[in-house]
This record gives C-alpha cells, structure tokens and sequence, in this order.
DNA sequence: CATCAACCTG
DNA sequence: CAGGTTGATG
C-alpha cells in the first residue's frame, strides 16, 4: 500500500541500533575502521542498519581488534543473539539443536534461542571450540593486525575468512571508491595518513570502552549514593590504562546471568526491571555521546592534519590526483560498468560534484584561517584531496553535525598542536556555515530526483572562480530576514513578487517553493499567535470594538519578536491594521462557534490574504535591509 | 498529473 | 524552519 516511507526507515533503523547490541558493536567497529583505515565500508553501513544478522554476525566476528576490545570476553554472549538460522551456518547441525545444555553459557542461548535437546555433549564441545577460536582470535587481534600471527595459533580457516572479508571489502573499495591502486598508494605516504587515523580511531575507541564499562560500573553499584560519586568519576580523564583494566575486570566478574540480563536490557526493553531499564537508557545516552564526540574529534583532527599537509599533499598527489580529484570519473570506463554500477556511479559523480563547492569553500575557509601559505584558489584540485572525505563521510558528517559535541569531559586526547584552537574554532564555523548553508547543498544530496539537475547547474556555475556564497547559490540568512520584514506587508506573495523583490536570488523551482514554505510558516506563526489572543479575548468576554492590536499589546509583541527581532524596523500601520482585522475574524468566529466547522479558518485566510499591501521599492535592492540602497 | 496551501511533526 | 501528508484545484 504505502511505499517504504525513508524516514520510517532510518527510524527504524535508530532504533534497530539502540535495541539490537551486536549491531551497535557493529557499527561501533564500523565507524572506527571508516575513521581508521579507509573509507570502503562507508557505505555499508547502510547494510548494517537493515537487519542482516549474518554479516552482523561476520563483522562481530571479523571487525578486529576495536571489536574484540569493546566486547572483549563477552564476545560470545553477544553471539548467542544471532538467529539460529545463522548458528547453524555458522557451528554446524548440530548446534541449534542443544542450546539447553549445562554448560554455564547455556543461560544465554536459552533466552535467545529456544530449542529441542539433542545432544548437549556436542554443544558443549562445539562451544568450547567457538569459545577457543573466538578468543584465540580475539587475541590476536588485540595484540596486533599481523595475520602471521594467527596462522601460527592454527586457525588457517578463519585466517581465510578474514581474507575473504578483506578482498571482498577491496573489491567493494574499487566498485564504490573507483580508486585503483589505492592499496599500492596505501604502501607509501597515504599509510601514513591511514596510520595516523587509525591511532585516533583507537584512541577514541579506548575512550569510548571506558565509558561504557564506567556506565556499566555505575548501574551496577548497590546504593545511589555511590551512583553520584561514579558520575562524577565519569567527568574526570578515564583514559588512563589501569582504570580501563579496572572496568574490563568488573565486566569479567559479572555473573554470567546478569551480564544476560543487561544485554537483553539493550536487546530490547521488554519486561524490564526499572534499573534494567534506567542502565539501558543510560547506555544509549553514552554510546550516542561518546560517538558523536569521537566524531568530533576525529574531524578536528582530519581538518588539523589536513593543514600540515596541505603543503605535502600538493606534491604528493599532483602527480596522481586520481584519488578524490575530477580525474575520478574517468578511472573506470563505463563500458566496463553493470548498469546498476552506473547508474550508482553517476549518482556519486553528481553528489560529489554537488558537494565540491561547499567542501572547498570549507578548505579555503580553513586555509585562510590558518594562514597556510596554500592559495586555494590558485590550486583548484586540492580542496578535493582525500581528506575531504568520500561523499558517504561526508553526507554522515552532515548528519552528525546536526548534533553538538557533547560537552562532557572525555580528554580529547589528541595531540595538543600549534593550531589546535583554531581547528576549535574553524571546526564551530563550519558547523554554522553548513547550516546556513545546507539549505543550499544538502536538499541536492537527499532529494535525488526532481530540481536535483538544475540546482546542479546552479551550484556547478559557482565552482569556477565563483565564491561559494555569491549570489546565484540561494537562500541566506539575510534573505531570511528580509522575507520576515516583508511579511508585514504581504501575507501571500506570489512567486513573481518573489522574484521581483529577490533579483539577487537565483530563482529555481526549489529555491522558489522554499521562500513560499517561509511565507507559509509565517502565516502559520501569524494565525496562531492571533488565534490565541482572539480565544482569550473571547474568554474574557471583550467587547469586539475594543479589540485591536496595538504597538503594546502583547500579540503585537509576540509577532515582532517573531519576524523583526532586531526590532530595527519600523512596522507599518498597514500591518496594525490587518492583524486587528483578523483578531476580530478569529475572535467573531470563536464567539459565534463556527470553529466547530473543520474548515473555519478558511473564509479568514480568503478575507486575510486581500489585505495584502504593496511592499515598499527599498526591499527591491538585492542588499536590503542591509548594507547601501 | 502538477501545483498550492494548510496541517502536522520534529 | 523544513519535511511530509492531505485535500482542493486546474
């Protein structure tokens, strides 16, 4: 009936990542090797996010050493949420049968896979060997990536898989990111780069299993006095090595049943005691702050180590700026392409050249904030070097900076640099310049279809030579200002007087129906305000003649606060006039009960929208109300 | 079918 | 303020 409704999707799936552990780890390991190593994975995430145990299941169980870090001797709890389905793939026939064994991890498999007895003799062995391979894995893992290692434990089959991953994920990498050779590069000078990433992701992870464990710590103490004191212990620097040894040992100590009983807290919020409940909420609250912060960091870190670098890379990758740079689409061949692979090709290139005049726009900013000696502008292809970040990162990115960067007390942890402070305070300017400016970028990038080619063109025009922010991109917040200033005048423009009184807006269909949306959101605010005041007239029982709205009143008040905040504007009477004109509609028909008719507002919008005045011909100059006119 | 405005929601 | 939905209109 309905078509798959993408916000009831991405709903879903938030809540698939607050409800589902092994998915969160998922994509806890997910962010750190995107942030890390390369961004091949990027956009799997999505994958991860539409309930595919099986490769939640793979990834838990090849994610490396972030993963096995984070679970640590949990890990197999964690498994015994995979459907049975996939313990049967995965330990063979025998093991969905005899989940309910005496082997003390049986506790787990019986919540969560509730089976017939076969034979428990078998499970219990076929445990202990996935409880050996798992940690043995686990182990080499943590003490290093080198799969030598491993080789050496025996365990050549998972040694495998973990190749087949990894050659699937190149495979990916050269589908998606169209970079060949990126693994040779990587040899050289980017390793670098990766390695550098890689050290912060870990940094951040570190930080990250502190907290969590510190929230396990605190939910599990017994009285809730001790519960202040541990929060307090959260605010102070956790990254110390023995205090994190401290909190794996606690996790180590908890009886098997109760770790149970907390990861079914987070599996899903069914019959929960209220501590279950209380410790589940917490952890989400921590996990989303602790990543949005990890986030934050990484990117001051990727914007500060882009500027110690600019100088580098300019040599470095000129010679083969095919990594981000406009070379791209030419690195593969379309003729070599499915048509699915083109079809997602074309979307990339487009987004990507979308998005290329916001991301230098940020790049110049950032350069010229650090005086580096770099003219971006001079070296048009550096802006798009690889830490300007694949078109998936970029898009998380955005998305991420909808939120702030919590202010709790995780140490950041990075290194303290020359220019640290201005990557704060470059990091807080592009936060504001991409909301301002999303409205102009971002629709382009969420709305696939529709005006996306011709907002295209639109942005295209700007990318040589035009400033980001010239006139042609669209809506600012200075447009914004004047729309609300000619709302006093206007209630119902049309789309010509629009164009006549923006001729520094570049009026396309999207552009035009977002100042329209204004307009409609003004009238929104506008009639309730009065609708308000018109019911409590009513109710005081005012004489219609006395009613009115008067530069004291408190609707008026109200309103001007709303569109004239600066309130450096004078407003008009023809405003007074039309808002006590519709105070006595709304109050009239309050009084007479004809808002008992579902469609009672309408005759007032019909009277109302006549009442529109002429706009004075200042508002014509492109700059008002600011600036010379 | 496209467009618009109101309405609802976040 | 923007996104989506709904109902009306041409």
């Amino acid at each position: 009936m309905r078509t798959p409704d993408p916000e009831e999707q991405s709903r879903e799936a938030s809540d698939f990542i607050s409800l589902h552990p092994q998915s969160t780890n998922a994509m806890n390991a997910h962010i750190s090797n995107n942030l890390s190593i390369d961004y091949r994975e990027a956009k799997k995430t999505n994958s991860y996010l539409q309930r595919n145990p099986y490769e939640d299941c793979l990834l838990s169980y090849s994610s490396g050493s972030v993963r096995s870090n984070l679970l640590g001797k949990t890990m197999e709890t964690t498994c015994c949420f995979i459907p049975s389905k996939i313990q049967s793939e995965y330990g063979g026939s025998a093991s969905t049968e005899t989940e309910k064994s005496q082997d003390p991890d049986s506790s787990f498999s019986q919540a969560a896979i509730p089976s017939p007895n076969v034979s428990n003799r078998l499970y219990s062995e076929h445990i202990k060997a996935k409880k050996a391979r798992v940690e043995s894995i686990v182990q080499g893992m943590n003490s290093s990536f080198n799969k030598e290692e491993l080789c050496l434990q025996g365990h050549k089959k998972d040694i495998e898989q973990l190749a087949d991953l990894e050659r699937e994920g190149f495979r990916e990498s050269k589908r998606k990111c169209q970079i060949p050779h990126q693994q040779n590069q990587s040899q050289t000078e980017p390793n670098r780069i990766d390695y550098e990433y890689h050290q912060l992701a870990e940094q951040q992870l570190r930080q990250l299993q502190g907290r969590l464990f510190q929230v396990y710590y605190l939910c599990d103490v017994e009285d809730k006095k001790a519960k202040d004191s541990a929060k307090r212990s959260v605010n102070c620097d956790i990254n110390e090595s023995h205090q994190n040894d401290f909190m794996w040992r606690r996790v180590s100590e908890m009886e098997p049943h109760k770790r149970l009983q907390e990861e079914r807290g987070l599996g899903g919020n069914h019959g929960l005691s209220p501590q279950d409940k209380r410790l589940s909420e917490m952890l989400k609250r921590e996990l989303s702050r602790a990543i949005t912060h990890i986030v934050d960091s990484v990117m001051k870190k990727v914007l500060l180590t882009q500027s110690e670098h600019l100088a580098w890379m300019s040599q470095m990758l000129r010679p083969r700026s095919t990594l981000f740079g406009e070379n791209r689409a030419e690195l593969i061949p379309a003729a070599e392409l499915s048509q699915k692979e083109n079809l997602n090709r074309a979307e990339q290139q487009s987004m990507n050249e979308t998005e290329s005049p916001a991301l230098a726009h940020i790049t110049n900013r950032f350069c010229d904030t650090c005086s580096q000696p770099m003219k971006p502008r001079e070296s048009y292809h550096i802006p798009q070097v690889p830490y300007l970040m694949s078109m998936q990162e970029n898009k998380i990115l955005t998305q991420l900076l909808e939120h702030k960067p919590s202010s709790s007390c995780i140490p950041s942890n990075t290194v303290d640099m020359p220019c640290r402070e201005t990557v704060d305070q470059e990091w807080e300017n592009i936060k504001v310049m991409s909301s301002v400016s999303s409205r102009n970028s971002m629709p382009t990038l969420q709305k696939k279809s529709r005006s996306r080619k011709s907002e295209h063109a639109d942005l295209m025009s700007t990318v040589d030579g035009i400033h980001y922010t010239s006139a042609t991109d669209g809506l600012s917040s200075g447009h914004l200002k004047k729309a609300k200033l000619m709302f006093f005048f206007t209630r119902y423009p049309s789309s010509n007087l629009l164009k006549n009184y923006f001729p520094d807006v570049k009026f396309s269909r999207c552009i035009t129906s977002q100042l329209i949306k204004w307009f409609s959101n003004f009238r929104e605010f506008y009639y309730m305000q009065i609708e308000k005041f018109a019911r409590q007239a009513s109710i005081e029982g005012i004489d219609p003649k006395d009613l009115m709205m008067s530069h004291d009143s408190d609707l008026f008040r109200a309103l001007n606060m709303h569109y004239n905040k600066a309130n450096d504007f004078q407003v008009p009477d023809v405003f007074f006039n039309t808002a006590t004109v519709t105070l006595r509609e709304f109050f009239s028909a309050v009084n007479t009960g004809k808002d008992l008719d579902p469609s009672w507002k309408k005759s007032i919008y019909k009277t109302i929208s006549k009442l529109d005045s002429d706009i004075p011909e200042v508002f014509k100059s492109p700059t008002y109300p600011h600036g010379g006119h």
